[in-house]
RNA sequence: GCGCCCGUAGCUCAGUUGGAUAGAGCGACUGACUACGAAUCAGUAGGCCGCAGGUUCGAGCCCUGCCGGGCGCACCA
């Protein structure tokens, strides 16, 4: 909430006990019907009416009721209705159509008690220790738009676990010793014949460089088979910590981590810890795993066939003999069975943890990176109760045998709480591959969407569409307000740019893929991330102004307004309406946050905090704040889009959106 | 071939676990700034929810079969 105007708290003095939450509500109901009506809660649902006319919440538990006990729907609703009468918090109930019944709150006491505490109301922490494992670039080449679809949704998870109240662990896994990498080190010893100190004087971007590098090496690797044998050399070298290759690696691996920290830094993203894939290798957290696993029987020797002299895994519910390679016939380790290893330790039972020293420092605070050395710092990471992994759904079939792993091992907790938190990939339209001057396949240049390939140097670099973003926020900003300085000007212009991308996003749902267009991503207007800020700043610039009228705060104003002088029927029919919608729709952020986390779809918390900010847009426009002569009516509205402010920036704060002080 | 996902307005997408009249944005067309900020708002047009069956009081949502598209099924990561 820091993010915040003003503090959430309003003395507002409440004498009646209210009504918490919708659960309390289905209890009180429960109760009362089960006295006449075969039910139990769980089939107590309560759905929002499609119409405000028709009330705040339906029930429709008439209608599977009338086929049990054979007479009418509307019979049972309006025997329910009698039974119903009464509740505290509802005002009346009402049959409906052909036996809805339908829900009226108590308006005034329901806006009160929302108005004492706007946000965070009914969540509570579920788990001991979340684990969210985000981000995951590989670190040979500069970030792209796909990573950051990635970041964005783990970023935004973990703002709502913490919402919640949970204890969150943010790692981003460094796969410092994989392929990838090695072949940009074989590119620059190879093909560029660079020394070390070389290395430390290529200028500008290097992560940009290292993207055209990989390319390169990835063509010539393709046309040199003989190549190829000499870049498993150098594998094999990294992997053991041999000189020089191993420090190539490390170099090349720390700096360009370092470049995908300050781009993640510019969309408010930040870690933990960075769990290295060189440090499972170098304290054998695999060769642990992998002795567990062979006493267990989940994974076997395999003697014959294709895969003879290899050690492998069978998923359990797979038909067919298809097995999965876990240790390679020449003994080593597969990027699955590292996985694994990585995977046991989360959970904590490896019995064995890193070693740790600050990498860097965000907001005063370090990010802390594993090592294989012993360090002087007393710091621990890992073992959690519940580990979320954010990767892409091309990678489901691989996360299936992590979690098979685990169950082999007996740890069918874990197992259970292992979440692969998958979405679809983001994709590139003909029009945006357009610009980015790469050469295509006959083929590629028939599809309607173009895969992301960091091989084939097909993608938008997460800095080029940020750089174009603040661009273009600036041009705005400095037409709109050229008298802020320009570093000021500048600030807000990031803020918008990172609006921007995380609402992007964040709107499609996971399941959606994304076809990346820049003239879609480049728009501030309509339903977008700049939308939600300028209507935040908006709302503030009518509390700065009510301020500068009135020599009083808007939350002293609230604070001293008398709650029980407030009269809605005061209100025109039409007024009533509108205020109501919006009251109702800005109290439900504890319920999208919550369906949010269940189902991993965040596209719903962004249209909700989408719609918020259009029905306060329209209530602003229709009636006078600042403006209006009748005060009890000014004081009314006051708290009505005071109540609407304290929300939003709530869910702007859980999207890792920033309000500008103007736009 | 097997497995997973997707077909909703011209385009890009929502649709709260099966509820009442299918919603937004963009684009198109009309209107509204001597300002509580027009990055906004008010309005118009635009739909056999891929097709065909089935389940039931009720289906965009569940089941089956087709049609069309994507991804995965490496001794790559």
């Amino acid at each position: 909430m820091s993010a915040c105007l003003v503090s959430p708290v309003i003395f507002v003095i409440i004498t009646i006990t209210m009504l918490k939450t919708k659960k309390e509500l289905r209890q009180k109901i429960a109760a009362r019907l089960s006295q006449e009506f075969p039910l139990s809660i769980s089939e107590i649902e309560l759905t929002p009416t499609p119409d405000q006319k028709l009330g705040d919440l339906a029930l429709s538990i008439a209608f599977p009721l009338a086929r049990k006990l054979k007479t009418s729907p509307r019979a049972i609703a309006e025997r329910a209705v009698e039974l119903l009468a009464g509740i505290e918090g509802i005002e009346r109930v009402e049959v409906a159509g052909a036996g809805y019944i339908n829900l009226y709150l108590d308006r005034k006491k329901f806006f009160l008690e929302k108005l004492a505490s706007p946000t965070k109301t009914g969540l509570a922490p579920e788990e001991k220790k979340i684990i969210v494992e985000h981000t995951n670039i590989n670190p040979n080449k500069a970030a792209h738009v796909g990573h950051l679809r990635n970041a964005c949704l783990g970023d935004t998870l973990v703002r709502c676990l913490k919402y919640r109240g949970e204890n969150v662990e943010v790692q981003n896994y460094i796969d410092d010793t994989g392929v990838q990498v090695v072949d940009v080190v074989f590119g620059l010893m190879e093909l560029e014949k660079k020394s070390l100190a070389d290395l430390n004087r290529i200028e500008g971007k290097f992560d940009y460089y290292c993207w055209d590098l990989y390319t390169r090496v990835s063509r010539y690797l393709a046309e040199n088979e003989e190549a190829r044998n000499r870049k498993a050399i150098i594998l094999k070298k990294i992997e053991h910590g041999e000189s020089p290759e191993a420090d190539y690696a490390y170099n090349v691996s720390r700096r360009i981590l370092r470049a995908h920290l300050a781009t993640m830094k510019r969309l408010n993203i930040s870690y933990d810890v960075l769990p290295c894939e060189s440090s499972i290798m170098r304290l054998k957290f695999w060769e642990k795993a992998f002795s567990r696993l062979k006493e267990s029987g989940a994974i076997y020797f395999q003697t014959e066939g294709e895969n003879a002299g290899c050690w492998v895994m069978k998923l359990e519910e797979e038909r067919g003999e298809r097995e999965k390679i876990i240790v390679r016939s020449d003994g080593t380790v597969t990027y699955v069975g590292k996985d694994i290893a990585y995977q046991m330790w989360k959970f904590g039972l490896l019995g064995q943890d890193f070693y740790y020293e600050p990498f860097i420092e965000e907001d005063g605070r370090p990010v802390w990176i594993s090592t294989f050395t012993p360090t002087p710092y007393d710091v621990h990471f890992g073992s959690g109760s519940k580990v979320y992994n954010v990767i892409d759904v091309r990678q489901s079939y691989l996360q299936k045998v992590v979690v098979q792993a685990l169950k082999s091992l007996g740890y069918l907790e874990q197992a259970e709480r292992s979440i692969h938190f998958s979405y679809e990939m983001v994709a590139l339209s003909p029009e945006s591959v357009a610009e980015i001057n790469v050469d295509l396949s006959e083929e590629d240049r028939e599809k309607s969407f173009l895969e992301v390939s960091g091989r084939k140097g097909v993608g938008i670099k997460a800095d080029d569409l940020l750089d174009r973003l603040e661009e273009k926020a600036l041009e705005e900003v400095n037409r709109r307000n050229p008298d802020l300085s320009l570093e000021i000007r500048g600030k807000i212009a990031r803020q918008i740019a990172a609006a921007a991308v995380r609402y992007f996003m964040l709107k499609y749902a996971r399941n959606s893929l994304i076809v990346f267009d820049f003239k879609e991503a480049l728009n501030f207007e309509g339903e977008t991330g700049p939308y939600l800020q300028y209507t935040a700043v908006r709302l503030r610039s009518i509390f700065r102004k009510f301020q500068e009228r009135s020599g009083i705060s808007c939350v002293e104003f609230i604070r001293h307004a008398q709650p029980e002088k407030i009269d809605l029927s005061r209100l025109t029919e039409e007024e009533a309406r509108d205020f109501w919608e919006l009251v109702v729709l800005a109290s439900s952020l504890d319920e999208e946050v919550a369906r949010a986390i269940n189902t991993l779809e965040f596209a719903g918390l962004a249209k909700f905090t989408f719609n918020l900010c259009q029905k306060f847009n329209s209530y602003y426009h229709h009636y006078p704040i600042l403006a209006e002569k009748d005060a009890e009516l000014q004081t009314l509205r006051l708290m009505t889009i005071f109540f609407v402010h304290e929300v939003l920036c709530q869910a702007l704060d859980l999207m890792g959106i920033q309000v500008p002080e103007k736009m």
